[in-house]
DNA sequence: GTAAAGAATGTTGTATACAGTATTATTTTT
DNA sequence: AAAAATAATACTGTATACAACATTCTTTAC
């Protein structure tokens, strides 16, 4: 119940609050806070060493995001995934998906399209190392210079939010005998249509990959199930 | 620069931060703070007569929102719209509206598509009054039925989101001649089409009406730019 | 023995105080 | 007179203090 938490260092010129909402996100993201786990200010607040105040900023932040739950009077708690928020995110994000590979056929620039190309090679690499933080950390990249291709940042927001509510349980897919494999041939298909423009096939290659990494996901959750 | 904002009264049961941002982001729609503005956190807690603390945490709820930007130890200002932003929005929403519009065909209950109906009446009736007000009421009542029936709870939230960032200028749309005719036609064949339980049909009307709505606002704003 | 009521404890909600930084105005120097 | 530097002012960022409310435990009554 104590220790979850590492100090706070003011390195960066960030404001306090951010790298406080960073931390705890974090922490909720790699399972140091459990789901339903109750999230106390003060708490929180002496485990950094900062006061309560961007602790209490934080906490409204990660509400909005989706990772906790205030109830007004009562406290914070971590939100947990059930099937049915899985099924709603992936719900939007096979929507929201297919908009962007359909916007980043149209609108990616030379030098994007290679960073891309470059990115997948990486994420190729890792996974034959089995190196699973750097296929992460990849594969991360490799969505982030996708989405600002679509030149939409508003939706690359709103997708990459999307896609840490569900981190915590991304893993567990990733575990998925041969899913790491097929991800990298729905990937490599993508960026192949990407960079012939043809939005259409970007679109459907886009729809499908996250059809399947849904699919791949309820199986994997409840297979789990013990 | 002052007298902007009432006061605020506690008369329900909302923490003051819910109150604090639901006041400065309808001044915000209304117009009451003009787009690049800044806005100060004393001056705002003075008029709200509230303190600081509130209106801190209602203000990093609107940066979320995307209501207003801040820089770090400079300050906070009211977001302005480019016609690249409104673009940006109804690029995610045309998506995110066929979606909802989709689900919402396969799930609706017989007592929403009901109470879909009788707001399609009311609507109609407040075009016929020529009563904005209750218009821009009847409406939002009858888009949220709509997305509550997708029962995807974090896709009725982020299409709010989206259409409270636009609704500053969303004013402008339905001054158009003949607009409010059409998006009454528009939203009666979406219904019929749910009602039919049709998803093809409903995403496709769903989808020809943010794009026409989108059209009209577009050209509405770039007759304004006197 | 069990249930209800009250008191004590702890946590959230809000206010305020203080420190650090950005901006603006004034003064001095070129 | 113009530009630069310095000082003053004002705002944001953070800490802390206080108040209100929820929860839990203890005590009392039936």
């Amino acid at each position: 119940m104590s220790g979850h938490l590492e100090q706070i260092r003011l390195d960066s010129y960030k404001p306090l609050r951010e790298l406080v909402c960073e931390h705890i996100r974090e922490a909720i993201i790699n399972g140091v806070f459990a789901p339903g786990e109750r999230l106390m200010e003060i708490q929180m607040a002496d485990e950094m060493g900062v006061s309560r105040t961007p602790v209490r900023e934080a906490i409204r932040k990660l509400e909005m995001e989706g990772f906790v739950v205030m109830i007004p009077r009562r406290g914070t708690y971590v939100s947990n995934m059930s099937i049915k928020d899985i099924n709603d995110v992936y719900e939007i994000r096979i929507s929201l998906d297919t908009l962007a590979a359909g916007l980043a056929a149209e609108r990616i620039s030379d030098e994007e399209l290679e960073e891309l190309q470059r990115l997948l090679v990486k994420v190729g690499n890792a996974i034959e190392e089995n190196d699973m933080t750097k296929v992460v950390e990849a594969d991360i990249e490799f969505h982030d210079v996708l989405y600002k291709a679509s030149r939409n940042e508003r939706l690359r927001n709103i997708i990459n939010n999307l896609r840490e509510q569900i981190t915590v349980i991304r893993g567990v897919s990733m575990r998925y005998p041969g899913r790491l494999k097929d991800t990298q041939e729905e990937h490599r298909r993508l960026v192949e249509s990407i960079a012939a423009r043809d939005v259409e096939k970007s679109q459907e290659m886009a729809r499908i990959h996250l059809e399947n990494a849904e699919r791949t996901l309820m199986a994997a959750m409840s297979e789990r199930k013990d």
